[in-house]
DNA sequence: CTGAAAGCGCTAACAC
DNA sequence: GTGTTAGCGCTTTCAG
């Protein structure tokens, strides 16, 4: 590791005067030939700060601290994190990373995250809820991602669970269906609410009937696909909207079963449906994606904005959100749903 | 964030004695009610030190720089990362953590891990595979892992394939069944050929024939739909091995169709088909497990130990492995496989 | 046994 | 314009 020291040493000038330069704080007040021969050594000999060193008289490290449960299990969080880092590395920050399961070790990791002088906090959970930023991280920069702070004490970005439910629905109306089941979840989360409310206002403004018998909220097993056999016998849909992966698996099967082909003879869009689908193709057979990324780029974005770092602004949006794709595609299509972000313009864009 | 000084002053000592005693550097160099007396100040006011302010003196900060591409796309990542964050945190160390998409950005993530000091390195692979660890990783401690080290010029960690295809096979064996198709992937992976031996030095041990014709290794989407479809026309085996998730699915699809139920009917053992089956029970399918959980564990164990930290020895092992599951289970059962570990016993048990 | 002093690499007043 | 100085929190000789 080459210092500042050495730069002044070879180009013959004090370690204060490096340091103006290499800080960009020379303007008018050191000659600009000395400002050139110190950035000329500095390249040549391949200076890089040291981020530590700077720390201590700064108290900025430079380091963004990545909090997420149950990284283990999903694999959405890595989505999160390569957002999260590809914001972050752009502008030379890096990332801390701490997992906490047992929710009372969570605290022992944000006083981690602290010690090693994290400049603010990324908030990460595994699907869209409402949480309470823990107590020691409020005083801090902070940024809540995939879920929707309680009190709006920070900055938060969710995917937008009702526009889904209508994208998809909408998507399937566009593609000729006329009776469009929606396969929900038991489980009570805000996405299902909203998710449905979004089906049922584009059934609305496409002037379909809102049929009670075409809505069906499963749990698991052979239960749910009981559910889903019945619901195809009484009443015979032409395309399904599914709440996740695990729900598309038993259209999957309750079609094959029937010598029904997906994309052929039924359509399905079906939420993060990626597991199942991904290495098959087959038209009509679309998937929302949860743009994971995104909210994870955006939300390192936001977050090194409320540090302080006018850079942020300069980060351009990840160019993967695109508008509605096309819908007679014969290769299965994606469609991008939107983000909600609070506290500032629509997802800023 | 509360010093050494305070601490100091508090006490009534100098900051020196108080770096011996935090240090436990004391034996017989502070008198023993002094040590005490600094002890009790620390703990009262919530000492902690600043681990960048030491580093500057020790080149050690207790970060571990974590490598791995696409991080995107896969749930393994997080699971790797989860078992390599335990590891680290019960010895206090922390993980920082970078991606590597594009090749070239790969030293540069190298050259920043680098400069916030890190004290050695875990790369990591998203599936098994040779590698070369990368040049500036050779000078430093490293650790890869879930891929092997072309050069065996680092240790590394990763699933034994040929025991993966062995105690799967037997396991169906065990259940009952006598003509077992292995459904394999067409890509040239060292798990594939290593599996594919471990499912014939089973059938071979229990004295079934090794009929080509089970053997069917297949691509994707439709074509691979049909070869599975031959495939049960043809020989009409009573149980499967699938090589991974999507293959696993092919089967549910083909087996749908002919109105079969998996567990019941035919018997079924995927490698990590969690994705598939994750909330579906039934007995008679079963998962083998890639430990990438243990697989960052351990890797992060080896590496603080590496790095010369003489507790790394003293981590206990995760107990998640466990010995082969009953096969009677009325649940899906996991199997949990085997690691090998380069450059030191077989897993360190 | 304990403290003074130097220094890790860097920044920021303040002189000159 | 540039150098001197002090100090961030900590470790580590070296005196006493």
């Amino acid at each position: 590791m080459i210092t500042m020291k050495q730069i002044a040493a070879e180009t013959g000038v004090s370690v204060s005067t490096v340091s103006l330069v290499m800080n960009n704080r020379d303007q008018g007040r050191v000659k600009p030939e000395t400002s050139r021969a110190i950035r000329r050594t500095a390249e040549r000999l391949g200076y890089r700060p040291n981020p530590m060193a700077r720390s201590l008289r700064t108290s900025r490290t430079g380091m963004l601290g990545f909090i997420s449960e149950e990284v283990a299990t999903t694999p959405y969080a890595g989505a999160i994190i390569k957002g999260a880092q590809d914001a972050a590395s752009s502008l030379g920050y890096v990332l801390l990373t701490v997992s906490t399961d047992g929710s009372d070790r969570e605290s022992d990791q944000i006083q981690a995250l602290n010690r090693y002088g994290v400049d603010g906090f990324l908030y990460a959970k595994m699907y869209d809820q409402m949480v309470d930023l823990p107590a020691p991280l409020r005083s801090r920069p902070s940024v809540v991602v995939n879920a929707q702070e309680a009190r709006n004490r920070c900055p938060s970005i969710a995917p937008d669970e009702f526009l889904i439910g209508y994208d998809a629905t909408r998507h399937l109306i566009d593609s000729g269906c006329r009776r469009i089941a929606y396969l929900g979840t038991t489980q009570d989360l805000p996405a299902q609410t909203d998710r449905r409310r979004g089906y049922q206002a584009a059934l609305l403004e496409a002037g379909l009937p809102d049929d009670p018998g075409l809505v069906c909220n499963v749990g698991f097993n052979q239960e749910a696909l009981d559910a889903v056999n019945a619901l195809m016998d009484r009443t015979s849909p032409d395309g399904f909207f599914c709440f996740n992966d695990s729900r598309s698996f038993y259209i999957y099967q309750a079609a094959a079963a029937r010598h029904l082909s997906i994309g052929r003879d039924i359509s399905l869009v079906g939420v993060d449906n990626h597991q199942v689908m991904a290495e098959t193709t087959a038209p009509r057979l679309t998937t929302v994606e949860l743009p994971h990324y995104e909210m994870g780029y955006w939300a390192a974005r936001k977050l090194m904005d409320l540090i302080g770092d006018s850079d942020a602004a300069t980060l351009p949006w990840p160019e993967t959100l695109a508008p509605l794709p096309p819908i007679d595609a014969e290769e299965p299509v994606r469609i991008h749903c939107q983000l909600i972000a609070k506290d500032s313009t629509r997802a800023d864009r």
